[in-house]
DNA sequence: TAGTGGTCTAGACCACTCA
DNA sequence: GAGTGGTCTAGACCACTAG
């Protein structure tokens, strides 16, 4: 015969254990309070390390909590609202908002050349800056300038600066974005202080000026920390 | 006197593999065919199957697979481009993207209320609706409507259509939207073809007239297969 | 040097799909 | 019933942080 019915639908262990911590981390935790580390917490538990695990990774990939390795894990703040814009007064350069760390001038990848119209090979002025709001680095980007787009920078030896005012002088009349999920390339982890291959929040922006493409950038977010934010007037409400 | 130097950087086998299993998919593997299962995959490579599957896991985020159990896995298309919209011309019924699936009437969930200005209890419409494209269900929707929004429905049985054919009334002036990475909870996961806890997209968007907030919409995005399009001027370009 | 999270192994069993 | 991906275990060692 069996037992009758309802024998609970088979939830996974790893899927209750996430039920159970996160209203843990709401009832009986504060912001920035440590955790026990996995071990104990397994023990407690009654299951296996790498089970526990699955159930931390969850809390983690939706910002519940913050891991790093040789300290241990503690419960993380509200993610930070971070404006991507929206409207006209969005481009590469609003607010002073990234901080350059260097250029090179290079062909772009496949993808990137495609968008800009330099299949050919044409070189590209590659600008990598960061962003920071909050106190932390939240964003690593990729801003792709055809050496066309700006014929006042010229010679190898270039500021990040100077090619980004040199853009400014055009009119960025729309722009095209898009957000998709990513994992952090090994470069970009490093200047978000996260391991490699942690989830960040792709952002794709194409900026155009009279219908042509003067400038891709590709912006990296960390999916952890972050809440990107648009708006469709003056006012940027962030959170 | 140990190795010189150079030695590798310690890059983690489940990294390295992924890199070689990515450049395999571009060069050896059309959409749509299907990989070796896991347990050959993994000998082949030497690893143990866990190991393996962190490479599989990272690549699956990234949309470059589609695992389904009892069938194995197969080499994902590119992400479908999902317009999300940005200007005036959005607002909940926008071009009938929208099917519903559900209403009730009860209180809004604590953060929701918050948004909505309904702390005190009040009662608020619950569409649930999805959004197809390409054949797949990509999204489901949360869409909360506090009934003083609509002051034209009245009574208990209400059919989601007439909640928001009334909400169309108001002239939907702004909106402010996020975007964020999250999980699916069980009850979207089983719309959106998906174990509990995939990653997802999640869009979250207040609707205001007049500087009110008229109604508050949650839309859940498949993060493997979708990528989220915005874009600033009428023509929206999808991909 | 002690303690933390990150990686890895070699198994086992389960839930699901499909012929 | 055979084959797939999903879950789980009980270990081990490594990389990193901090006292």
């Amino acid at each position: 015969m069996g037992t009758t019915q309802l024998d609970a639908v088979q939830e996974p262990k790893y899927w209750h254990l996430k039920s159970v911590l996160s209203d843990a981390l709401d009832s009986e935790f504060a912001v920035g309070e440590i955790l026990p580390n996995e071990r104990d917490l397994a023990a407690r538990f009654g299951v296996a390390r790498a089970t526990l695990r699955q159930a931390l990774d969850q809390l983690e990939l939706e910002g519940r909590l913050q891991r790093r390795r040789g300290v241990g894990t503690t419960v993380a703040p509200p993610r930070i609202g971070v404006p991507v814009g929206s409207g006209q007064h969005t481009w590469p350069d609003e607010q002073e908002l990234w901080e350059p760390v260097s250029v090179s001038l290079e062909s772009a990848p496949a993808a990137i050349a495609r968008m800009l119209g330099t299949d050919g090979g044409e070189k590209v002025h590659t600008v990598r800056r960061i962003r920071a709001r909050g106190g932390q680095t939240v964003a690593a980007q990729l801003l792709y300038v055809p050496a066309r787009s700006v014929p006042g920078v010229d010679g190898d030896d270039v500021a990040a600066a100077r090619v980004v005012r040199e853009l400014g002088r055009h009119d960025m009349a729309g722009q095209d974005r898009t957000v998709e999920l990513g994992s952090a390339r090994a470069e970009d982890a490093r200047e978000l202080d996260r391991l490699p291959g942690a989830p960040v929040l792709v952002v794709t922006t194409r900026y155009t000026d009279a219908g042509r493409t003067v400038a891709v950038s590709v912006d990296t977010y960390r999916a952890d920390t972050c809440r990107l934010t648009f708006s469709d007037d003056g006012s940027l409400l962030a959170g």
